[in-house]
DNA sequence: AGCGTGATCTTT
DNA sequence: AAGATCACGCTG
């Protein structure tokens, strides 16, 4: 599987949501050990009008990177105890991300279930703060960018229109009505979480 | 359906 | 300085 460079994420956000469906998400630890996972499901935060995103109404000293460059990854400590992965989208100084909220374990299978404490496969990485403990990522990953040598994101077809689905997104307040989540049908790691 | 848990942002 | 909110997951 070919490596995706700076070029694939030039596309807009709303664009992006769709193209990263079935794309492999890849990190090597420090230990050597490679994990990756299939993305199955992604929601488009944009700073414009757009209410539920972090940068909607200034740049702050925790949202500043979503103002960086496409393919920085933001992540963000969330109710006391969990971590979230977006891949930053929209050019440097533009606000934009994709918040990843689910993928399907593909290889580290061992370690993850380690790290999330099942085996259960389908529980992994079904939810945005599960695939961020599987994979073992937190804030000190935050800033860093695909493109170097922990993160990666490997090619791989569209999935077929036709098991691309849309919604509204799932676990907010504000904005609640901009169908801006996106997963793949009928896919057992896509999250149980309902939308707004 | 309830709640932990702590950073961040808004309001006083 | 204090209060509200929160892109969630687990238990029961």
């Amino acid at each position: 599987m070919e490596r995706l460079g700076t070029q694939f994420f030039t596309a807009p956000t709303l664009v992006l949501t769709e193209r990263l469906l079935g794309k492999v998400f890849m990190r090597i630890t420090p230990s050597g050990t490679v994990l990756k996972g299939r993305i199955v499901e992604t929601e488009a935060y944009l700073g414009n009008n757009d209410e539920a995103c972090h940068a909607w109404r200034k740049k702050t000293e925790r949202n500043r990177v979503m103002f960086e460059a496409p393919g920085t990854l933001y992540v963000y400590f969330s109710y006391g105890c969990h971590h979230l992965l977006n891949i930053v989208t929209e050019p440097e100084g533009i606000a934009g991300a994709v918040l990843i909220r689910a993928m399907e374990p593909l290889e580290g299978i061992p370690s993850m279930q380690e790290r999330r404490n099942t085996t259960v496969e389908t529980a992994l990485m079904s939810g945005p703060a599960k695939l961020t403990s599987a994979l073992g990522i937190d804030r000190s990953s935050s800033g860093r960018d695909l493109f170097g040598n922990e993160f990666f994101l490997l090619d791989a077809p569209l999935p077929p229109p036709s098991m691309i689905c849309t919604s509204t997104r799932v676990g907010i307040t504000r904005s609640r009505e901009l169908p801006w989540r996106k997963y793949l049908a009928d896919n057992p790691h896509v999250s149980k979480g309902r939308p707004s």
